[in-house]
DNA sequence: ATTATATATGACACAGTGTCACTTGTCAAT
DNA sequence: ATTGACAAGTGACACTGTGTCATATATAAT
């Protein structure tokens, strides 16, 4: 989190430093982006910079809940909409983050983020790791409201099926991100819904 | 590649070179990785470094050409044994992985490869992108060998699923040098594949 | 006016990259 | 044995970057 400095810095001068970082972190992956491109892009001593904020991460962090802060409210509306089908989840969780990527300013950032995401990560569909933890707290009542639907036999198989959907939803994520035609790009995400659902084979 | 003045250097300093690189590039991400570390652990200068290889990405590529060699022919050979079946040639691709990275000396290198790999990326499983243009040579054969048997209508279909092997397969791969148990881990495995085939449905 | 207290700053020490002019080694031809 | 030509080796240099710290400056609080 940011320090109280930072907070009781002039509106201006807070937009002037978060309009600096969104433009760095979306020009290259976190690992590259640079503190000192921050710093002259918005015109702060190199020092402010660390009287502000801890680090890099610390920055990054903050910019992304701001972002996407009321995923988690809204993850649990979906949640209540759809009855706990987890897959209407997915589904809903896709269209929303695409509708929020495909805004202007947020497009390339989305875009940096999305694709950098590794295949270890083990996070929901972004680098917000709470909503993974809410996910995990709420997933008796999860599968109890999937069990009858879903092929599963236990709560350790309905973690497999997530993991499937997760890594399904990301990759389609990235793909309309960066494709013009996002119609087209839903199209393919819901076939391999259909896929993920009635499975590959004949 | 690197140049032919690594190639013609005498058999001890070659190793030594690359026994400092492996150890370097098993550390961290390859982003991380230092050019400094593997010069200062293999006791060369650092302009020698530069007359061998054009950057750290030409030497890792060599490393991966290397260790990965005879992936190519395996894949040809998988795709024959297996009679084109995807599916199978997938879970062979999966088996042997895992041998070669439960190897004790490639194990850290290739979890540090395979854990980040970027949604985003555009390969089959590993960072050697022939393997890829292999496998897209022979997709209209491949999908003349599954079209019977799976619920595909083009080979744009045939692509999707491939997407969906791909990305379940590079997370249990994952998984798998990650933790001990490794036939637990193929149990999980083969439980997601199994769900890709008939559907995560009742 | 004085004294705390909060902010701001850039020089510093450190770590890293890629280049280049220069040195050293090798070896064949005279 | 000397010369010349080419191959190989080298570290200082100019960059870009990080995180810290002593010092300077502003803002309140008494």
């Amino acid at each position: 989190m940011p320090t109280n400095t930072f907070f009781n810095l002039p509106a201006e001068k807070k937009h002037k430093i978060l309009k600096a970082a969104n433009k760095e972190f979306a020009r290259v992956p976190l690992e590259q982006a640079s503190i000192k491109n921050i710093v002259e892009d918005a015109e702060i001593a190199r020092g402010s910079f660390y009287q502000y904020f801890e680090n890099k991460q610390d920055l990054f962090d903050y910019i992304m809940t701001s972002k996407t802060g009321d995923m988690e409210k809204n993850l649990m509306e979906m949640i209540e909409n759809e009855n706990g089908n987890i897959i209407n989840i997915f589904i809903n969780m896709y269209d929303h983050l695409i509708e929020v990527g495909k805004i202007r300013r947020n497009n390339k950032l989305f875009r940096q983020i999305f694709e950098n995401i590794k295949t270890s990560d083990n996070l929901m569909l972004t680098r917000k790791e709470e909503m993974n933890k809410k996910l995990e707290k709420t997933l008796q009542d999860l599968y109890s409201k999937n069990k009858d639907i879903l092929n599963i036999k236990d709560e350790e198989e309905f973690k497999l099926v997530i993991e499937i959907l997760t890594a399904i939803t990301r990759r389609r994520i990235v793909a309309s991100l960066k494709y013009k035609n996002s119609a087209e790009a839903r199209k393919d995400f819901l076939k391999e819904i259909e896929y993920i659902k009635r499975g590959i084979l004949k």
